[in-house]
DNA sequence: CTTGAACTTGGAACGATTCTAAGTCTCTTT
DNA sequence: AAAGAGACTTAGAATCGTTCCAAGTTCAAG
């Protein structure tokens, strides 16, 4: 659907982290952009093997790390399970559904955050905070679909 | 130091879970609790082996799963490292030193709790919060020790 | 061009955890 | 007290996500 804004703001971003831009490298950022579920590597491993059947698993790890390190997508980490991929750059939490495995994101507000961050002692210096839920979603009778 | 009335404590907890109090139950129970610091099952085990050298360390994993599930103690998921277990059952947050690898506890204000529930769409039922910071602790000029 | 660093690849290695099979212990029921 | 059923412990094997490794490839700069 889209491709080449996405991918010359994807070379600048690993240019400027000292990476380089490869074709494995756009082919994992699309793939992750392309759905908006939050895949593991595994899965971004399969889905990308359609696009460019010769790629290794390793390749996937070490392109999921790249982009995670110039800061175009985040890492989610489950607790004992594998690490998930996420483009939503936005601050915010992450809820497991523990009955599907699905995780959904969480806004949380900019004072929120702050709060959050007041929580610690003096001296501590936080560089990221995780929060995260896990339970389950009541099937809700068809809402006219509030905010998200 | 202390034995006696935690270890009715923790056969009654045992117990009332359909669980046995066993020793090997009881040494593991004494070590989370014989130091504040945030062990790994490894670390658990290397202490419990002092009292109780015949110990394995799957039977380590078995006692700490039953701690946790009686709810004696708690299990603190690191990103990608070993579990650690704690016996601060309040509701609390965790600061992960990045540079030497420590867990620092924080505490959580009950209101706070409730506005992070609060950030949940309808129909989102969360059964456990876990917020975690990671970050440095930056050495405090001898300060005479404020509050912890 | 050449040189070196970054990258890709497949497979081996790793490490925390779980599983397995065999043996032991401990309640209950006689 | 004997017997049977579970729960528990043990050592080692197995699992699985992830990382490492060695060899080959690509790319940018000189």
């Amino acid at each position: 659907m889209i491709t080449d804004t996405q991918n010359t703001a994807l070379a600048q971003r690993l240019t400027h982290s000292g990476l380089r831009s490869t074709p494995q490298r756009e082919v994992v950022y699309q793939v992750v952009l392309g759905k908006r579920d939050h895949p593991t590597a595994e899965e971004v491993f399969d889905r990308v093997k359609s696009a460019m059947p010769t790629i290794s698993l390793a390749t996937v790890y070490n392109c999921l790390d790249a982009l995670v390190q110039c800061g175009l997508i985040k890492q989610v980490n489950s607790v004992r399970e594998p690490s998930r991929y996420c483009p939503n750059l936005h601050e915010h939490a992450h809820f497991h559904d523990e009955a599907t495995g699905e995780i959904h994101d969480v806004d949380i507000p900019a004072d929120l955050i702050a709060r959050l961050h007041n929580l610690l002692p003096k001296g501590y210096d936080a560089v990221s905070i995780d929060l995260s839920f896990r339970g389950s979603v009541r099937a809700f009778h068809a809402l006219p679909d509030q905010q998200n």
